[in-house]
DNA sequence: AATATTCTCAACCGCACACCC
DNA sequence: CGGGTGTGCGGTTGAGAATAT
């Protein structure tokens, strides 16, 4: 029945190699060359198959393997392949010196395909999860159609909505995005150009030449679509702590504004709202985002901003969202985040619904008239001071703002305590748990009287991601 | 500290294809 | 043409490590 393998000779050696056997084959190799396989063993005196010496050479042995992490570039450079070629590891390995087909292979399924799940990426096709797509279709049917409309429900925020949060929301919701309408489409369009394109740089000129896939925005969307979205999509803004679970109540629609549903639609290119009345605790949080904080808001700015629901003159505060991410925490309702849900299956699933929500192309010299540019009704909120502490990243914890000189992380104790610092602490030169390094980065913080706002914001695959925008009162 | 669970990745497996005789 | 052999490839496995409980 089929060919017996070669291995199931009697006195083969299997397993892991020993380094005396590594030895025995690269002495072998080095005086007569590779090839052969079948008669190697023999005659390099190893009690293996022929095709487990090549496997171990060529995946391991080999002179020229680079070992160790992978770099972001080379990240990147998976993707875009992976994008144009699909599983063809080899491939893919051809125009990565020093990386093996196998080595991309256990990459791409241990880090990479997670991370774009997490990013509601479809690591297949490279294209936002259409069945997210279709789901935030029918919400926004419903949210026209139905004014017997359970929307906490619905968005699975119910129980743990906070009333004042959601007001304070939809007062510094605008119009801004309106400009966003069909983007979904338009960018899924674009991305199927641009796959078009690339395959055509592909065919016509081998090796890829990726210098020039680099230099391209459009090699750059193809490989992280998401950048489509344009900055004026959402931020991300924690509630408030509630004191107790009695202050959670359920909202009406009618307490809604017109244009939520609009917003709903714009902000929610893949799935930010999914209930399917699962507990909170069930939910698996995303690396992105276990932001666990209580930040308190100054009753003074809340009033300000609800006050200002009519104000013309901030017309695009850029609130695009009451969703946060659920704490790990068993108590829930203690957190300070409103919630939502997903209806998924599986971990990765689940992993991914809160990603994709919060994703700007940031300039790298992002500062505070990036933000403000970004955010710009942030300038009438900021105009006593404004702090820009620069980008942090890499900087440990307990840093002080150049310019403020106030020890911001003290101030924010959760931010220390958050995954991403986790994750960080974690992340030495000598742990390859993930090839790419923290990428976060605590980039601006803007001050009015004793108010801060903060961004953090973090960087995956070339995105860079607005995770938090949260104020604080000091 | 002990145990359970999850993650990682080197190695294996089986198939496909090219080449040779 | 057909069988044998060599090689390459992509999917899967499982031991050990890392992490969580």
């Amino acid at each position: 029945m089929g060919k017996v393998p070669c291995c199931d000779k009697e006195g083969l050696k299997k397993g892991p190699w020993t380094a005396e056997e590594d030895q025995k084959l690269i002495d072998y190799i080095q005086k007569h060359g590779h090839g052969r396989w079948r008669i190697l063993p023999k005659n390099a005196g190893l009690k293996r198959c022929g095709k487990s010496c090549r496997l171990r050479w060529t995946n391991y042995l080999r002179p020229d393997i680079k070992r160790g992490r992978f770099s972001f570039e080379e990240e990147e450079t998976i993707i875009q392949l992976h994008c144009v070629l699909g599983n063809k590891w080899s491939a893919i390995a051809a125009r990565l010196p020093g990386r093996t087909d196998n080595e991309i292979k256990n990459y791409w399924n241990t880090h990479i395909r997670k991370r774009l799940l997490r990013m509601g990426i479809d690591p297949v096709t490279h294209t936002p999860r259409l069945d997210l797509l279709e789901l935030t279709s029918v919400l926004n049917s419903s949210l026209y159609n139905s004014s017997q409309l359970n929307l906490p429900s619905l968005l699975g925020i119910g129980p743990i909505l906070n009333p004042n949060m959601l007001s304070l929301a939809t007062a510094l919701f605008s119009s801004q995005c309106r400009n966003t309408q069909n983007i979904t489409s338009q960018y899924l369009h674009q991305n199927q150009l641009d796959q078009n394109l690339v395959q055509n740089q592909l065919q016509s000129t081998q090796p890829v030449q990726l210098n020039t896939i680099n230099s391209s925005s459009q090699a750059n969307q193809l490989q992280c679509p998401v950048q489509e979205i344009q900055p004026c999509a959402t931020s991300n803004i924690m509630s408030t702590p509630f004191s107790s679970e009695s202050q959670f109540t359920q909202v009406k629609m009618e307490q809604l504004p017109p244009n939520l549903t609009n917003f709903s639609y714009q902000n929610s290119p893949t799935k930010l709202w999914q209930n399917n009345g699962e507990h909170p605790n069930d939910f698996a949080v995303s690396d992105y985002s276990l932001l666990k904080f209580d930040p308190v808001i100054d009753p003074q700015f809340e009033n300000q901003i609800l006050q200002s629901n009519n104000d013309e003159s901030i017309p695009n505060f850029s609130f695009g969202t009451l969703i946060s991410t659920p704490s790990t925490s068993p108590t829930p309702l203690n957190s300070s985040s409103t919630t939502t849900y997903a209806n998924c299956s599986t971990e990765d699933e689940r992993d991914s619904y809160c990603s994709n929500i919060l994703l700007y192309d940031m300039p790298n010299s992002l500062n505070a008239s990036g933000v403000l540019h970004i955010f710009p009704s942030l300038s009438n909120l900021t105009h006593s001071r404004k702090l820009d502490l620069g980008r942090t990243q890499n900087e440990e914890p307990g840093m002080k703002g150049s310019q403020s000189g106030v020890d911001f992380w003290t101030m924010i104790p959760w931010i220390k305590s958050s995954s991403l610092f986790r994750a960080k602490a974690s992340n030495s030169p000598s742990n390859d748990d993930d090839a790419a390094p923290p990428r976060w980065s605590i980039s601006m913080l803007l001050e009015k009287n004793n108010l801060l706002c903060v961004f953090v914001f973090v960087e995956d695959l070339r995105i860079r991601a607005v995770i938090c925008v949260c104020l604080l009162r000091i």
